[in-house]
RNA sequence: GCGCCUGUAGCUCAGUUGGAUAGAGCGUUUGCCUCCGGAGCAAGAGGUCGCAGGUUCGAAUCCUGCCAGGCGCGCCA
């Protein structure tokens, strides 16, 4: 049984036993019970307010007329007996705490240890397959630090909706041809001819960066001045994208970043699917010609205004390559599409979707995520990453100056929606000091020097027959199991959402939990974990910190940072 | 002007889909190392939840109108 079926169940039970004192109590007063009820059951963020609560009390007021309170205290009088629960009572203004018997922590405990690394899967896309396109950057250069969100964020909700039950593919679509591209080209032969001591010069938007004047060098070598008189700007472009896009296969391999397809501009053209999709657009009656050029009539779908498909001097919009990319994967039979796409292109989303409406697809397979924008902080500077502007920090020099794991935690702590302000200066500092993700992993690295220590006693957990879990009787240890039921809400909450930065505010909290509970035993040496004079304990402690283990392990899985057993205590950074 | 997103502690942000006394981190003040790792824990200070109305037992959350910021609004990609 999962841990969603073991709390459905709860849930159904405890609102079963809702229902019953309802009635009850009404029978007591000679009233019918309502045909329906809202009997929402929730969690309760203060502990004192019990393991659930339901605010069934308030709408019944509704229909009685009398004061939730005096409600509440009646339900409570006329609650059924039950093995599930403990104890209930009502609380102003009338709220219903509803307390579990401990058993029901044990069995929480024991489904984390059981289940180990699939517990907090959920089976929410069972049988479904999901695709996630993300980055999607054109091969013009390296990546740099405004690729970052799109390629972590991507990268993270894959993982997640792995978790979720779906299976997944990880999408690139890029760009080969068109102007952009011949500008590449252009760029590059400038470079190679740099290289062979020709004077040349750089048209004024071509691309200065040094990695050009890099692949001109390699080109030189490869094909000596055999070039220099060739005007085949293709040549030069696909051999630029070639070698780009190794430099950013290097960059994510730096992210343990990976696509499982690479899917081309050029390729729609190529098999024929940007023909389908004019003919198959016009045939349902949504493309019209107009001033020379052709028009989707996309305003039928809710866009603002029709868009240009081919323009007046023959060539197409990008639109067009880009609505047969998406009729392919539709066709490809997807039962979720992700397109995760940066706010600066959130008006290509009525147009897209119009297109693929008018093409007669059910668009809802198809799920548009934009983040916002981020700011970069650094020595007290806050800089835009626009595409043009700013300063250019390469994802090479992120990684090798904050390490993957500051990186990927970063960029996922904050809400897709929000603005995200990277603090480079927090995050190196973060190297001797707090942060957010060094203290999420120490907790990992204490639980396994309890374990260590424990072996240097020669004492080794035995397994769950081994352990009373029973004794776990501390408020800190019903506190962490409690935290740990509900990783598989914040997983599944996650890939609905496709919202992935609930997974790092969870993990600090379970976290904090930890600590709490670790610093406990600093105090007062009963409540610590290896207790040679009382194995049974030791053995529903360990059992405990186990537990905590696995979830740590499994949340750091999906955010796809690393679980070290030790914190490298690292020197301070030299201030220059 | 129109559209999308955002406005919560000095700063960066959460807030479990409308619930109980609005929470963290950084910074700040003060305690705690004979210890299973002090990269930690506990406590204090700090709030008109942008403003104004509305909906109801109950609003940071939903509705309306303003104000402020970001991003879009091309036969560019």
């Amino acid at each position: 049984m999962s841990w969603k079926d073991a709390r459905r169940i709860m849930k159904a039970k405890i609102a079963e036993l809702i229902q019953q004192a309802v009635a009850a109590y009404l029978q007591s007063l000679g009233l019918a019970p309502p045909e329906s009820l809202d009997c929402t059951i929730q969690l309760p963020k203060n502990p004192a307010h019990g393991d659930f609560a339901t605010q069934a009390a308030f709408a019944l007021a509704r229909h009685l007329k009398r004061p939730p309170i005096e409600i509440a205290r009646g339900l409570a009088a006329h609650w059924p007996p039950s093995d599930l629960v403990a104890s209930v009572e009502a609380a102003p203004p009338g709220f219903l705490n509803i307390r579990l018997r401990s058993s029901g922590m044990a069995n929480a405990l024991r489904t984390v240890l059981t289940q180990g690394a699939e517990y907090g899967r959920s089976r929410m896309g069972e049988g479904k397959t999901a695709q996630v396109e993300f980055l999607s950057a054109n091969p013009t250069g390296p990546l740099h630090i405004g690729h970052a969100r799109n390629a972590i964020a991507g990268d993270t909700l894959a993982r997640i909706l792995a978790a979720a039950g779906y299976t997944v593919t990880r999408e690139y679509y890029f760009n080969d041809a068109g102007n952009q591209m011949r500008n590449l080209g252009e760029s590059l032969r400038v470079r190679y001819l740099q290289a062979l001591g020709h004077d040349a010069q750089l048209p004024e938007d071509g691309y200065f960066g040094n990695y050009l004047v890099d692949i001109a060098a390699r080109l030189r070598a490869e094909h000596g001045d055999s070039l220099a008189e060739s005007a085949d700007v293709d040549f030069f472009t696909a051999y630029a994208v070639q070698h780009i896009l190794k430099l950013i296969e290097e960059d994510l391999r730096a992210l343990d970043i990976h696509f499982d397809v690479w899917t081309t501009e050029t390729a729609m053209y190529r098999e024929g699917r940007v023909e389908s999709v004019l003919r198959r657009l016009r045939e349902r009656g949504f493309v019209y010609d107009h001033d020379g050029a052709v028009w989707l009539r996309s305003t039928a779908f809710g866009d603002e205004k029709d868009r240009v498909l081919i323009k007046s001097d023959g060539s197409m919009t990008y639109l067009v390559p880009d609505i047969a990319y998406h009729d392919q994967k539709l066709e490809r039979g997807f039962d979720l599409i992700v397109d995760l796409f940066g706010s600066d292109h959130h008006g290509y989303v009525p147009r897209l979707r119009g297109a693929i409406e008018a093409l007669g697809y059910d668009a809802s397979r198809v799920r548009w995520r934009l983040y916002q924008m981020v700011t970069l902080l650094r020595s007290g500077v806050q800089t835009k990453l626009s595409k043009r502007a700013g300063e250019i920090v390469t994802i090479q020099q992120m990684v090798a100056e904050l390490g993957r794991d500051v990186v990927r935690f970063f960029f996922l702590m904050r809400e897709l929606d929000s603005h995200l302000v990277f603090d480079w200066d927090l995050a190196l500092k973060a190297d001797w000091t707090e942060n957010p993700v060094y203290y999420v992993q120490y907790a990992h690295a204490r639980i396994c020097s309890i374990f260590e220590k424990a072996a240097s006693l020669g004492f080794t957990w035995e397994g769950l027959e081994a352990s009373p879990l029973d004794r776990l009787t501390l408020p800190e240890e019903q506190a962490l199991i409690k935290e740990m039921t509900r990783f598989g809400d914040v997983v599944e909450r996650a890939a609905r959402d496709l919202e992935p930065h609930g997974i790092t505010l969870y993990l600090r909290e379970l976290a904090a939990t930890f600590h709490n509970y670790f610093t406990r035993g600093t105090r007062d040496p009963d409540s610590r974990v290896i207790q040679p004079e009382d194995p049974g304990l030791m053995q529903a402690r360990m059992a405990l910190i186990a537990a905590v283990r696995i979830v740590l392990r499994n949340g750091f899985a999906l955010l796809g940072i690393s679980a070290p057993e030790k914190m490298e205590r690292q020197a301070a950074a030299p201030e220059c």
